[in-house]
DNA sequence: CTTGGCACTCAGAACTACCGAGTGCTAAGG
DNA sequence: CCTTAGCACTCGGTAGTTCTGAGTGCCAAG
């Protein structure tokens, strides 16, 4: 009952301080929230709340301020993660409906998040590691130059440049060729390099050099790692934070630039959630301290592949930012799937 | 004489408030600069240029600041291109002679100007219309599903999926790619449409509908604009920009955000000159009325592809950012010539 | 446990005074 | 005619002061 209460102010303190990012004091408390109690009471709670950690006064005579702490348990026990309304719905699919292939899908989502968000947005591209090949292809260029080209079956298309030191034979290739595909097609990315070990036995000494150079390329096609390129959207919205909050945007700007940086605020996903909530100071990004960050896995074909997300900052709509991003994050795993 | 002394106290008005950021009192002029004449000849020199518009006071107390126009004239008479130093050009090599591939090339052009001119720098993908078209290829992924791979000369690749209403007989596609490529290998992107106009007529009423998607995919292939696509970088140099003067950042980073805004600053260049600067109103966008955008062609094997440049305050350091701008233009020229 | 009362704190607004950088003008000098 | 010293004037920014009121903690009564 006691603890209930608590909560509730605790509650009341972080909606009204998101609407208004103004501390807030016992008085404005029961005006807008019917807590069914006078000033004095909440005053009471508060001063428990803050002796625990979870609110704190910017100075002596202003009302409080969530922190770090109290944003937490607002999220893991007080907030609710708010679905998108229909308007919403209908403009994602609308909006997502139209992309023609992986890159458009990966932009127009990081567009989408950011917009409905009205904060930063990350998008992480789908990891290649479930993937599976479904052609290999030569193709000769001129006498000592080839390139190689990967179909995905995801659509996915990665090519190499593949320079010899002799004239390349094109039965030789075609032969290659051949084998190549019978021994790699619907084979899992994981496990080419393994089943290409000894590949090369099978040609003669002379062939041999030109087979290990075209082994080679698929190989470091199959390993690259798609999924560490992250795609950023809506930094503008970072610009208005400050307007309405103290808070320095360059360091925050300067971080997002770095693609290691946005890797990590992705992938550090706690393993068995849906949804990641990083408040504050448990960003493992310096110069994001006071920033939130909210990411969800998505999947592709039932198999998580990678993550998205919005920075914003630690006095947001968690409610209405979580929903948005869980919603993004299965419908992009949606169209993945279908095509 | 006299007017020469005019155009000297402009010059000396614009490096200092640029070096600075304050408006600049006579005193402080004949200190810095070796005038050998007194403050009050240069206040009346300072009184002409403000009755011809080249400096404006902020407020009666204060110094003199440059308008629009009063940069305008510096850049066009006053100030040299001022070529990279040495260390900046060793930087510059070191760091893009790295880039294994075109977009890797793109991203670390845009990191490196945006590093070097401490701006926001965009940097346009090169146009394909001068490409020429190396080989295709089609593959057979299923029945009816197939793949075009389109390879251009400069070792770029688009890919396309086709899909098909009939099976796709293997011996049919074969000879398709054979005349295909026998049309349309070694030529200019901008004469392929033109040569596939009645390609299909040398086949039977049977096989024409697949030899039109495939004709459709390739012409939507080489008349892409690639071109339409530009890489940002930077943009937390704006955030430091504000902090120095009053300058809203928001708007810029939202007319930042478009692509399209992206190619109208660097798509309307001067057509005959190497290196184009726009200041403040002069830009085509609004919300960056206090930006100046300092712009360069790159060619690839002399033929003009694309444009790069960065984003600045109009204080800007115009001969530095000029130097660099055009230099990094060259170079990136260079290195797209040689592959 | 709740509540009204009350003294206390202190950030921010509002007002004032003041300084000084910078100006334009004028009159004298080259 | 250009240059320059002198001088009165302007006015943004800083600093000091006061005032206000939102908000607090505490206490004693219900």
């Amino acid at each position: 009952m006691l603890e209930d209460r608590r909560l509730a102010v605790l509650r009341a303190i972080v909606e009204d301080f998101v609407s208004t990012h103004e501390p807030v004091g016992s008085k404005a408390l029961v005006e807008r929230h019917n807590l069914g109690v006078s000033p004095a009471t909440i005053r009471n709670d508060m001063a428990a709340l803050e002796d625990e950690g979870y609110i704190s006064q910017p100075h002596t005579s202003a009302g409080r301020v969530p922190t770090d702490r109290g944003y937490r348990l607002f999220v893991d026990r007080l907030s609710t993660v708010k679905p998108l309304n229909p308007g919403e719905r209908k403009a994602m699919e609308r909006f997502l409906a139209d992309a023609v292939d992986l890159d458009d899908v990966m932009s127009r989502t990081v567009r989408l998040l950011a917009q409905l968000t009205r904060q930063v947005a990350l998008v992480q591209y789908p990891s290649l590691t479930r993937s599976k090949v479904r052609h290999v292809e030569l193709i000769l260029l001129s006498e000592t130059r080839l390139m190689m080209v990967l179909i995905v079956d995801s659509g996915r298309v990665e090519q190499r440049m593949i320079e010899c030191a002799s004239p390349v034979d094109a039965s030789v290739l075609a032969d290659l060729r051949a084998r190549l595909n019978s021994t790699v097609a619907d084979l899992p990315f994981s496990s080419v390099p393994e089943s290409l070990a000894t590949f090369d036995e099978q040609f003669t000494q002379d062939d041999r050099p030109i087979v290990r150079a075209v082994i080679a390329s698929v190989v470091e096609a199959v390993t690259e790692r798609l999924d560490e390129r992250v795609v950023l959207g809506g930094t503008a919205h970072l610009a208005s934070y400050q307007t309405a909050f103290p808070m320095a945007i360059q360091p925050v700007l300067e971080a997002l630039e770095e693609q290691v940086t946005l890797l990590r605020l992705l992938s550090e996903t706690t393993p068995d959630e849906t949804i990641t909530v990083r408040i504050g100071h448990e960003n493992p990004v310096s110069g994001m301290e006071s920033t939130s960050v909210v990411t969800a896995r998505y999947a592709r074909a039932d198999l998580p592949v990678a993550s998205l997300g919005v920075v914003g900052p630690t006095h947001m709509d968690y409610s209405g930012t979580m929903g948005t991003v869980q919603a993004v994050a299965q419908y992009i795993g949606r169209i993945l799937s279908d095509q």
